[in-house]
DNA sequence: CGCAGCATTTTCAACGTTGTAGAAGGGAAC
DNA sequence: GTTCCCTTCTACAACGTTGAAAATGCTGCG
């Protein structure tokens, strides 16, 4: 197919590393050969081979990226702002889908498709805390996400607890007091995924403002998407319960909560105002737009995918896991009755925590 | 790092060739001695090295997929889709934003960053007709959209004139008569661009209803965004423009149009009927849902796919150009009048789909 | 017993690049 | 003139794998 290294010396007159010497920068190299292998170059149309390349150096130049579905906005978003940020570090992005399958993210971190990587961003859904060993592998890892904590690799999250904390408290400081909370998956908030920690942010933040928690108001959902939102409306509007605002755990539920809203004729936000979690594109331009929490995707991105590099380039070393916590703010929009134009709220936290 | 397969030689007292026959299946091995070997491959964790078998090989396993954004909805389903496609041949996928700028489009198929790829799936925005002759790279390359026609390379498309028709067909069949579009880009629609394309199936479709044509109800819209969508409504309010249906030219548009009615007060469907295009998954959660027009992106996707594969495969075959097309089908839902239960349709061609 | 025919395994070279070692050439210092 | 150093360039080997071809050993048959 394409020309070689030596098909270049050839034409230049010079040896094989010369041209590669040309390549690479190498300081000792007369501008007069130097030219001459570029004009070959040129002549030639050559490109360096990067497979043999990554063979001699032992990498690629590409890094893994592994989450559920590139169709849930989150992720799409997440997988942008990765390539983004590797692209800075030279590198390219394989982008692998889980469907969060816990058999295929097993598959996935076994190394069986990743090979071609010199390192993998991780984001699992269907695998748990009992997990955390298998991601105990021979090439770099970092883990992304709340499914599994204190594992033996970096880690990179965000402020579940405390941004949940600081949402309800908004909540409050305008005046609502009847919350509910729309997302929760089951009775039991004592672990450590996303729906445990910003449920048990919900409750603390109630605590603290000395309101009763009322457990008809907490609904769990099928799925987090618009449907589940939209039907937990139904539900709690059907049983009767009153609320004068929603905390929908992801902006998918919240967008569903606005159209739930809408077809049981509530007002929002002078009936009922609602807040998301995420902050994807959409829900800015939402009907009305959607009062939300920032989790610092972006630099969730750049953060991940440093550590990455740093394990990458200090291979030898095994320095203990790393975690960040990226730092969270609330974009007060329509739903909560800010005017159109957004603007942040609260701020967050220390970043970096040592492992406990 | 890991091991090779020297070292699993070493272990099962074999040669490496033996290892390598045994791990590419090949016939004539003593079931004794795979044994032995498939003992030590477990026993050292050994993987093969992909960036050296891909050196002997001469190819990577993996294909390039070069789109503007993930976060545009419409690109993040298609990578979601191409992923799925690769995945069934066996093929990982390394995904490059362009922007949607040329000059990172014309880098991208340079093959500057792309030389680990085996093909790259390239759908241009920036670029133009005009860069046509770009396109004639020394490595499988399939084009994807509308901005180059019958360039030197493979090309998947859709049907945007014909599926543009059967859109203002479906509005007309439903009693609309002055029929907006917005999302125009300019004065001349000649060229090949999906606006272009669309908006002369639109204008054929009026012609052939023998409808007037108004260019008062033909709106530009700065970008392709819900905030664009929205804009044209407010003006064309402002100007007193009357209309009982928006053609929307993609969906992030036809939601952007939602929203802007909703803010002049006039009612979907009642006052005035919305179609999009694109299908994303979006559209079916809108309030109200969006009908819209299914381009095929999992027909395009897969195709273009086995098109890729097939010229990486027979990459001495120089067989001419060829370009597909997927079939469409109009998605028909409450903007249009469409109940949330499968209700009676009006027929586009080839295909219709029920709502969901 | 010798050899063809086959199954099984090995040796060798090659994919395209780069690190290591060192050779060739020129100039400066003695 | 000799020695030493510096610049510039080259030869060789190696990265881990696999195709081609050759080597080994066994079976059956004349």
């Amino acid at each position: 197919m394409g020309a070689t290294m030596h098909d270049v010396a050839l034409i230049a007159g010079v040896s094989v590393k010369t041209v590669s010497n040309v390549i690479n920068d190498y300081p000792h190299v007369r501008p007069v050969t130097r030219n001459r292998v570029l004009a070959a170059i040129a002549e030639l149309g050559y490109r360096p081979n990067l497979t043999a390349r990554g063979l001699r150096s032992g990498k690629t130049g590409i890094i893994g990226l592994a989450v559920p579905e590139l169709r849930e906005n989150y992720f799409a978003e997440l997988a942008d702002s990765v390539i983004r940020a590797a692209e800075k570090h030279g590198l390219g992005v394989l982008v692998e889908q889980t469907n969060g399958d816990r058999d295929t993210e097993r598959l996935v971190i076994s190394g069986a498709r990743m090979h071609f990587t010199d390192g993998i961003l991780f984001s699992p859904v269907g695998m748990g805390q009992a997990d955390a060993p298998l991601l105990d592998v021979p090439f770099p890892l970092v883990l992304l996400g709340e499914r599994i904590f204190n594992g033996p690799t970096d880690h990179v999250t965000m402020h579940n607890v405390s941004s949940a904390v600081a949402t309800v408290e908004h909540l409050l400081s305008i005046g609502r007091r009847r919350i509910a909370l729309v997302g929760a998956e089951g009775d039991d908030d004592s672990d450590a995924s996303s729906w445990s920690l910003r449920t048990r942010g919900y409750r603390r933040a109630l605590d603290q403002a000395g309101i009763p928690g009322n457990e008809r108001l907490v609904r769990r959902t099928s799925h987090w998407n618009r449907a589940g939102g939209a039907a937990a409306i139904h539900e709690m509007v059907a049983e009767g319960q009153e609320f004068d605002a929603v905390f929908a755990l992801n902006d998918a539920l919240a967008l569903g909560v606005l159209r739930g809203l809408q077809e049981v004729g509530l007002r929002v936000p002078e009936d009922v105002a609602v807040v998301g979690f995420d902050n994807v594109d959409e829900s800015q331009y939402a009907v009305p737009s959607l009062t939300t929490v920032d989790p610092g995707r972006e630099e969730i991105a750049a953060t991940a995918v440093e550590l990455l590099v740093e394990r990458i380039n200090e291979k030898g070393v095994k320095a203990p896991p790393r975690t960040v916590k990226a730092d969270f703010h609330i974009v007060s929009r329509e739903s909560t009755g800010a005017g159109p134009v957004p603007s942040p709220l609260v701020a967050a936290t220390p970043r970096v925590e040592l492992p406990t």
